[in-house]
DNA sequence: CGACTGCTTGATGTTGCTCAACGTGCGTGG
DNA sequence: CCACGCACGTTGAGCAACATCAAGCAGTCG
């Protein structure tokens, strides 16, 4: 994990587009005042729930894993990648992180004090009118993902795992896992054995063509059918 | 349901306390101009997921549930007691209901129109700090639920649900549960059969002692220790 | 009194986890 | 360079957990 210190400005910077739109220059040179630049090599871990979350961090290149720890398994809540941030919801209780996060790929990320974002949303009402939206969004699809998880069975819920990577998280239909099949079962709540075996069925059934780490999804179709009948 | 108009003004409402405290008379004065008080029968649904959400909803007495429907079965997020507000996340973003409420016991509850609300979130800083601690609060209490209902087992989840009931919604120990087994089932995420079956060998092992709907936790210890082992 | 609803229990089948073995690529140190 | 260890991926067999189905029982309401 590397530190840089202000490489560039907030103001130029080609990544605040989405999140910071609502700020003006004046607010993000105060932004641009409390952060710093850091880096992580894959695998390497971010911050670990249960820690101390004195920092807004925005995801600035390559991909991140969120996931909550538990009795020995691994949740993955959400991949991130660039340009999108990781904020925890434990800033506004007890400043501790709820929830892990690793680096998946290299990447690197901006720091920012939290503090300083938390006066940013009091003075700005569109920065908290973004920030509050972006909070919905994520609740909504964590209620489809604890659907996801308690209803259905594996299959259907690999197959969910395996639209959101190629939707949302890669954004291409044959595309290269830069996870491991552990990270798959760990997405999908189920063993890696088990993960691996429904690939190995979907593969069967030419619902998709796999060669080690990459996907291609031959009938996204009944892919589709599958996760919604569970 | 029936509808009640202005039986007092919110200036002098007692259920105000925790939720209205950072707001001025005049903004309360807002809020009594742009609501209605309504009353629902236990059982009877106060709100369907999927339908438009133009409300903000604050229950004043009774008990009520929110819960999403999936695939037959129903899971049960969460309990709502006097005085808690429902509020969906989808106000922010495409003004739909993602779950689904009912009354649980007699219930009444004042609906606010939600534009009011979003326009004092964004008037007033410390109401939308409070706000956004809300929702920050119950994303942690959702990471909680996510985790029980993936990686415990029965006994575990039912151990979660009645530390639940007795700790944060009837508040007391002997306790009269309102639910059904029904609902015992649908918050801990499996068949109302397994929950009947896991409450007896509770009561076998004596932790528990159930006379129809009345509980009483003997062992509370063996049972927090049971919600951790999982 | 019969129909109905919610609760309870047992029998049976399925699902998905665990464990153990083996293969494979990759980096490290002799 | 090769030998070795190590992490990841893959496969099969056995077993525990859980759902489903079916039946019976009490209370309640017309």
């Amino acid at each position: 994990m590397t530190k840089f210190h202000h490489t560039l400005n907030c103001k130029d910077c080609k990544s605040k587009g989405i999140i910071f739109k609502s700020l003006c220059n004046e607010e993000l040179d105060m932004i641009n005042q409390n952060r710093f630049e850091v880096s992580f090599k894959a695998g390497e871990i971010m911050f670990k729930q249960g820690t101390p979350s004195p920092h807004f961090l925005c995801l600035t290149k390559g991909l991140a894993k969120i996931y909550i720890e538990g009795r020995g398994k691994n949740l993955i809540l959400a991949l991130v990648k660039p340009v999108e941030y990781i904020f925890g919801p434990g800033v506004y209780v007890d400043n501790r992180h709820h929830y892990s996060a690793a680096a998946v790929e290299d990447s690197t990320a901006c720091l920012v004090d939290a503090a300083t974002y938390k006066l940013l949303i009091r003075q700005n009402p569109d920065f908290a009118d973004e920030f509050i939206k972006r909070v919905s969004n994520q609740a909504i699809y964590n209620f489809e993902q604890v659907i996801s998880l308690t209803q259905k069975q594996m299959p259907g819920r690999i197959a969910d795992a395996l639209i959101y990577l190629s939707e949302f998280v890669y954004d291409s239909n044959p595309f290269e896992m830069s996870l491991s099949r552990q990270d798959l079962a760990d997405i999908s709540g189920m063993s890696k054995e088990s993960a691996i075996r429904i690939l190995k069925d979907f593969k069967d059934e030419e619902i998709l063509s796999i060669d080690g780490n990459s996907i291609n999804i031959l009938n996204p179709r009944l892919l589709k059918q599958i996760s919604e009948t569970g």
